[in-house]
DNA sequence: ATACTACCTGCAAACGTTTGAAATTTTTTG
DNA sequence: CAAAAAATTTCAAACGTTTGCAGGTAGTAT
């Protein structure tokens, strides 16, 4: 790796001290306009490049943010990091990605290793594990630096400068709903992990709904999957072979919903005739399948973009802030596969 | 912010000197024993945690690595980028996300600024208006430095540490033959922008599959779309209103094809009775839509890792090791949607 | 008592940059 | 030409950490 062109380096080729080459590398009005455009042009033609790193530890700023997730690879935490990437990427911050794989371990390593690297800020979607201990002495850390710390989908109460989390609640209950609505009685309800908020809120929907429209909650009619679109394949295919099957699923997001009506397919059945799939996430896929599939919008970019916004808005405020928490509303979008 | 602890502050306390609280918690032999445990306790207590930045600048080791991508919002990408931080985050790398939403001026801005932060690599898809643009001065730079450049996805000659790519034109070569085979001789074909490299590639396997099979190539069935779903919608259209339908559609992706089959279903016409499709990149979607998507396998994560192997094995040999140029062998997976 | 060793701790420099204040040079003014 | 003013440059410290070397203090052997 070459060694990288340093002020000094330009000192001494000019027989000036470093400041000056400081000064008229940044323009500073104290310095000669001549000496300024000499410097400058050379500095050019060497490539000198500022060290960022020696500017943080003088100034103490990093213009580096910390975002923690349990993958990445999904459309919608995809989206939420394009939001704050175009939310910061005018301010000249960089994004520190870390995937936690839904782990406790990683993730309390990630914080230590950011707050290491002194990030300004941290944006963290809490790991499944890590809801599951209930171990959050990491964050302790987080909050006695004050650094700001935002959650981002998943949200947990006491340490957050922010939160931008979507209605789970009522999108799952618009989604039943209008299942209901649409004439189903029989609705089973593919869930996400145990413990998992956005998976417990979207179950609670689903079932105060139910309960809303004096209908029975059935136990064999919730059944576990963790998101993936294999996880719905097993339970989907046992619900196939129930005495009597249900009229309407309602899955915990789009891929679990896809699975489904691959299985009721299969089984030669016809949706949303004999029976209707609704889904959650609103994916770009789910428009253009068939039967296209109804599933509640959740905008992954604007909360990004609502995270990033909290951010800056807490950098200039002088003083401390409460602690903003943002609900974005879910949206029904109503498709072929719940066709009344 | 918190003022962090710093070692001076534990030296001040402890009246002693900050060499010795350093070596003290770095558990450097010729501390003694009980000053080693105080400090160590103290620091625990206090929240000690090393400053990297001032670490890095001794050092001229960030441990950090610059990873420029047109685009994260995708699975394809995103497992790439899964792929990178799997094989990187074991050794303590952290990644710089970058988002160049196929601008050659953020491309180039996001590279002056991962220089500028004295990342130890940069993983680079390059953009589409960089392709257009054909300025690669920005490359250059990296090149002056010596950083090892690593190209995912999208190669460009002449600078690279290293690249990994997938074959794109057997994999689209493979996919046309297939179609051919299964008695399709009016394939049209969805190509991707103008001078991206993946996308020439698989319109080069179409033409040159077409071609030593005896069928002609008509322009008429070589139409535009840019990877996104809803690009297909028109030209397909277009194509469904030719007084001759053709009996196979090959998009350049998965997404372009589910939107071919939407069109198609749209205008009553059977898949694959009618009309054959397939596509690029077997996202997990695909093999759960009805019906189910035959696709050229693209092993996203698989990239990324041999990216990351790449870069460790570049770190590791002492010497200028030849540009190391990987192609990913892709594979054809046959679903309903082209069924004999 | 002296010299030697072993053990522990402190000094100072280094990484690259910025910046207030001081020093130097140049220009202006009387 | 001298003095004051203006313009330009340099000095030195600071950010937090590590590390080779020198210095110091005991303990031990002679």
């Amino acid at each position: 790796m070459n060694k990288p062109v340093t002020i000094k380096d330009i000192a001494k080729k000019f027989k000036c001290s470093p400041s000056t080459v400081s000064r008229a590398l940044n323009n500073h009005p104290s310095i000669n306009e001549d000496t300024r455009r000499n410097l400058q042009e050379y500095a050019q033609k060497v490539g000198y490049q500022r060290n960022q790193v020696s500017l943080s530890l003088l100034n103490k700023k990093t213009a580096t943010i910390g975002v923690i997730v349990p993958t990445i690879n999904n459309y919608h935490e995809s989206a939420i990091i394009e939001g704050i990437e175009s939310g910061l990427q005018p301010l000249g911050y960089t994004l520190n990605i870390c995937v936690t794989n839904e782990q406790y371990l990683l993730e309390s390593e990630y914080v230590e290793k950011l707050l290491s690297n002194r990030v300004e800020g941290v944006f963290l979607s809490i790991s499944q594990e890590t809801y599951d201990s209930g171990h959050y002495e990491h964050l302790e850390q987080i909050k006695k630096r004050s650094i700001p710390l935002i959650f981002i989908d998943r949200e947990y109460e006491g340490f957050a400068t922010g939160s931008v989390t979507i209605d789970d609640y009522h999108g799952a209950f618009k989604a039943v709903e209008h299942l209901i609505k649409t004439g189903r009685k029989r609705i089973a309800h593919l869930k996400g992990p145990n413990g998992m908020a956005v998976a417990e809120e979207r179950l609670r929907g689903y079932i105060e709904c139910l309960k809303k429209h004096d209908l029975p909650v059935d136990e064999d009619l919730i059944l576990n999957t963790n998101f993936k679109v294999e996880s719905a394949i097993e339970p989907v295919t046992k619900l196939m072979n129930l005495p009597e099957l249900p009229d309407a699923i309602f899955g915990v997001n789009d891929q679990v919903a896809i699975g489904a009506m691959k299985v009721i397919r299969d089984k030669g059945l016809n949706i949303p005739g004999d029976i209707a799939v609704a889904g959650f996430d609103n994916a770009p896929i789910s428009a253009y399948i068939h039967p296209s599939l109804t599933s509640v919008a959740r905008p992954g970019r604007q909360i990004g973009i609502e995270a990033a916004k909290i951010f800056t808005d807490y950098l200039q405020s002088s003083e401390a802030l409460p602690s903003r928490n943002i609900v974005l509303p879910s949206e029904l979008i109503v498709r072929e596969s719940t066709a009344g």
